[in-house]
DNA sequence: CATGAATGAGCCTTCATTCAT
DNA sequence: AATGAATGAAGGCTCATTCAT
């Protein structure tokens, strides 16, 4: 886990990227690492050492993000409620998806560009896998939902946000809405037979 | 609603360029109309002739299947079960989304580049609210979930589809799985409180 | 000069032309032969049997308003006063040139489409070369000006007010202004010594 | 007013690009970017990233030319007598004109693309007023000439040279002739009543 | 390490002209 | 004669990536 640490200089660089992709990522814009470099006051050549992709800079710009749900992934399975402790989890994450433009790509993408992405990908879904399996052992989910469909769901639910909202208001609230729904069908019986 | 009737070889050379356009689609090569020219065998003008922008030629590729599920929605309104009705014509509209890559982004988009396109989605929205609004009537569905959020629920399972199987099998037994859940989850009572 | 009469439906094929080209030319619409076409509800093959080129088009356009230029031209040759006549007979050109976006093109161009255009040009030419010999020999006009600065001199002027007026007013005010001025160093004395 | 300085590299590209344009210009062939890139052996992109746009380029070829004249401009209002003064700075003005075809189009734009492009317009036009305004108090100029005529009729000027001339010989001399008549005109007392 | 100029493939779009119907 | 579909060269512009400085 331990990289070189960087040389001051650089390490402020590393910063004003990630700042700068973070404020274009708010604003909807779409990360060029050209248009990047010229926000940052860099040239594109420093903004390629640090980061090779497009996407090795998604992932870094969604990296607290990620942690933060992580983190609280652990806090939910202390919860000693099954059902109440996968909600909680859930709705975190859908609000993070809804919330943070980072989120959506990263989460979706099926390669990651960086290693620490797909160990932060892995153990969030491992949490969950965790949250769910409990929640069926205690009989308040139905059984035919696996824990590889938490991340589809979520981002679906996202997704349906974008759709809903073609721009602004609202965006938290319809993402609660379709969460209550989804989280009654995961309580509901399975389907009729 | 009458059309001056293409000359035969215009005609030919329309019907090239949907096959053309169809079989990119389904190959999930985004569509660029010099690209669609070249593999038609066709100049970029007669392209450009038949189709103004991308975006009109992806929706005449949806059409036909957007009429089907018109056709599909009315069979539905004439059910004389309310949750039955409404849940064939969901099963239906997520089946379509979920085989057909042209339907998603025609019916996510906020503008059409045809007409015919706005009348068929037009169509389509109403009947879900039909359905939707006798289902809440007959009391089966939940009372917060209104007809604005038909379409954008099942672009969201599409989505979710998509995120889950990187794009191999599987894809209509998910669909059926996730939507099967948002309908017990529509069924269930509201939320508590 | 007798040209086959045309077929009458071809004769009222040939006005919608024309008619459609002057009046995109007032709009200051670049004339263009498919966009003629169009407007005219005619094909363009049709545009093209009778206008070769969107020159020939373009000159037979401004045909009337060169005949009217000709025909201006001949009675001011009747005029007594020399320098009167001259006077009216430029005045007169600039303000059709400044009136009519056709001229100019048609004027200035080196070579012609119609043989039409290019008796017309030659007539007025020599209009303007016997106007100006006659004031010369009257002694009202300096002696370094030559009959073929004439066509120059007006397209000089107008073009003059298209740089002045940006768009719209005022045009044929200052055409006269300009006018004035030039007349005014015609008369004058030639150049010092 | 200080840039900051090229690159060894980038000058001696630019320098090329400038060269090129200006040979396209001396031939009369419209520049186009592209067109420019390619005889300069140089990537579109390097040409774009120097010159966003044609208008630009085409105002960087002018420059030379368009401060030559400013600086003429400014000697001229050293001059004593107001009428040489401004006789000397019209000459000088459309023999540019005449010599060097990027400075019509420049000088006849009414937007400009480089803020240096605007600089020296204000300066030139602010000159020329001057020394129109000192010839008109000095009584040796008609009245009804303002100072924003003088740009257009330099430019009619070097039009009406255009025209006469084909595009071969003489351009200077009848510049001169046609300057010189107009200047008999601003000489010559207002319009007779 | 940092820089940012250079690259050029690639995409988009227009329009004058031809020719089968 | 009239039609208008088809053509495709031509021009415009962007942007991810490389590499000399």
């Amino acid at each position: 886990m331990t990289t070189t640490p960087l040389r001051k200089d650089a390490a402020r660089n590393w910063d004003r990227i990630v700042a700068v992709a973070r404020s274009l990522v708010d604003q909807g814009i779409p990360l060029q690492l050209n248009d990047v470099a010229r926000r940052a006051e860099l040239g594109v050549g420093t903004v390629y050492r640090h980061f090779a992709t497009t996407e090795a800079l998604l992932e870094t710009v969604a990296t607290p993000c990620l942690e933060a749900l992580v983190a609280h992934g652990e806090q939910a399975l202390a919860d000693t409620d099954p059902g109440r402790a996968l909600e909680a989890f859930l709705t975190r994450t859908v609000e993070a998806q809804v919330t943070d433009a980072s989120l959506a790509p990263v989460t979706a993408a099926p390669a990651d560009a960086l290693p620490h992405t797909t160990e932060l990908k892995k153990s969030l879904w491992s949490t969950g896998s965790a949250l769910l399996d409990r929640a069926r052992t205690a009989g308040v989910v139905r059984t035919d939902v696996a824990s590889a469909d938490l991340v589809p769901l979520m981002c679906g639910i996202a997704y349906a946000v974008d759709v809903h909202s073609g721009g602004s208001t609202d965006r938290i609230d319809t993402a609660h809405r379709y969460l209550a729904t989804l989280l009654g069908g995961l309580r509901a019986a399975p389907p009729r037979p």
